[in-house]
RNA sequence: GGAGGGGUACCAAAGCGGUCAAAUGGGGCGGGCUGUAAACCCGUUGACUUCGGUCUUCGAAGGUUCGAAUCCUUCCCCCUCCA
């Protein structure tokens, strides 16, 4: 089997493939350029795309090249697959700015010295804004059956839920299909990778370009990702894990990686880390709290470079360290306002978003700490001999959230 | 087009004139155990509070009533069945 397929299935991305064989001699013989679409629906993208990601780094380091397509005319539309509703549409102004922030985390994660690997961006409305209706009708369009396009699941399960679905939605699997083979034709694309709910549009494509130019093109999915605790991936208590460190800290970052659930660990070395198959082999029986510090410094490294890496693995050495001072911690600089008002007045700013009911509730329950000493009485009072020996002190608020407050 | 059913907190779902800031489950949060894990156990889960209370919430707006999530009117939105 070609070593990139190999290693694309040994790293937990495989789940389908339009013809295997055929794509595993042709990524023998030669380098090829290859895609993945991605929706400009969010601000940015989240960990929930992290492995189409590593997908194109993988085939990066295999030495194809990878092109980053995002779906600026696509994302006018609206994506049906695995959708109940139809989904908001977004003003062409914030589809363009999504595509900006987008285009960020693919330079990173994608960058290279190589110039013949360096990741192509697109943006399907390039070509999808001046169709041509009647042409398009005539040259795309007969090649799709209405019988064949009602048994695709995005469809069929709207049908059977009597759940309206709009011509505009229903034409979203002939555009993307069109998509590769527009990419086909102007960038020689000969595959497209993509979740697996994908699949329905990326046969078509592959169908559709065999149709029109008799080419033989190949479609890769991966499987959708299930945690062991069986809750998607990407979500925590805060919300999104997003790719950029404006929406999301690099500290937040690699603290979600290492609070991985130990069933999840191996796993997510081999599909998010850059590691190699051979060292996470040699590395596996290592003590599982070890191993998820590995995951999250270089899954933050990947995305924040190594100095954030190691910043946060220092800081949450010692956040984590029984009765440490709280040192290392990122300073919250206080408003002297808040001198001489009590504790929960601190908390509720420091915390914004946790409302100082829930505060006293925390105080009750023994979840409150200054200086790893329990704070039982919520009119304690933040004065300056707090300051006094060292200029700062530690605030905790539960046991994983703690602050250095100065002044 | 005809006939019904329904919109309740983060989600699901009870309540159908006062004892309702609203049962129960899930989720979240805090604590215990531990390893920043899982499982388990306990507590908690509208806001503000001088801890006495006060204010805002049951699709929206009005109304009846001493008193409404509960009754009435109008409006908006969902669903099911029939044609």
């Amino acid at each position: 089997m070609n070593k990139f397929l190999k290693e694309f299935k040994d790293r937990g991305y495989f789940y389908q493939c339009t013809n295997e064989n055929e794509l595993s001699v042709l990524l023998d013989k030669k380098s090829i350029n290859a895609y993945i679409g991605f929706d400009s629906t969010a601000p940015s993208l989240h960990v929930g795309s992290l492995m189409q990601i590593m997908c194109l780094k993988l085939l990066q380091n295999h030495g194809h090249r990878p092109i980053v397509l995002l779906g600026g005319g696509t994302t006018r539309i609206g994506d049906p697959s695995g959708k109940e509703e139809t989904r908001k549409i977004l003003s062409e102004k914030q589809i363009e700015q999504n595509i900006k922030n987008i285009q960020n985390v693919f330079k990173i994660f994608l960058k290279t010295n190589n110039p013949k690997l360096k990741p192509i961006f697109v943006n399907n409305f390039k070509w999808l804004g001046r169709l041509n209706y009647i042409k398009f009708l005539r040259e795309i369009g007969r090649h799709f059956t209405i019988n064949k396009m009602l048994s695709f699941d995005s469809v069929k399960l709207r049908l059977e839920r009597e759940q309206s679905l709009s011509y505009m939605e229903f034409n979203y699997m002939i555009l993307q299909a069109y998509d590769f083979l527009e990419l086909n034709k102007s960038k020689d694309c000969m595959l497209q990778i993509g979740g697996s709910d994908q699949w329905g549009n990326i046969v078509n494509g592959v169908e559709l370009i065999k149709r029109q130019s008799g080419n033989h093109v190949y479609g890769l999915t991966t499987p959708l990702i299930t945690l062991a605790s069986g809750a998607k991936m990407g979500k925590t208590e805060q919300g999104a894990v997003w790719l950029d460190k404006k929406m999301l800290a690099p500290y937040d970052y690699w603290q979600f990686w290492r609070n991985t659930d130990d069933r999840d660990v191996i796993k997510f070395l081999k599909m998010f880390t850059d590691m190699s198959i051979n060292e996470i082999e040699k590395i596996k029986e290592k003590n599982i709290n070890d191993l998820k510090i590995i995951l999250a410094n270089k899954a933050t490294e990947m995305l924040h470079g190594n100095k954030a890496a190691n910043k946060s693995e220092k800081m949450a050495r010692s956040t984590f360290t029984n009765n440490s001072s709280g040192e290392n911690l990122p300073n919250i600089k206080i408003n002297k306002e808040l001198l001489n008002k009590n504790i929960i007045e601190l908390a509720a700013h420091v915390t914004k978003n946790i409302s100082k009911s829930e505060i006293r509730r925390m105080i009750k329950a023994n979840g409150i700490k200054i200086n790893n000493q329990l704070v039982t009485d919520e009119k304690f009072v933040i004065d300056n001999k707090l300051f006094i020996e060292k200029g700062f002190f530690k605030l905790s608020i539960g046991k994983k959230k703690h602050y250095k407050i100065i002044i």
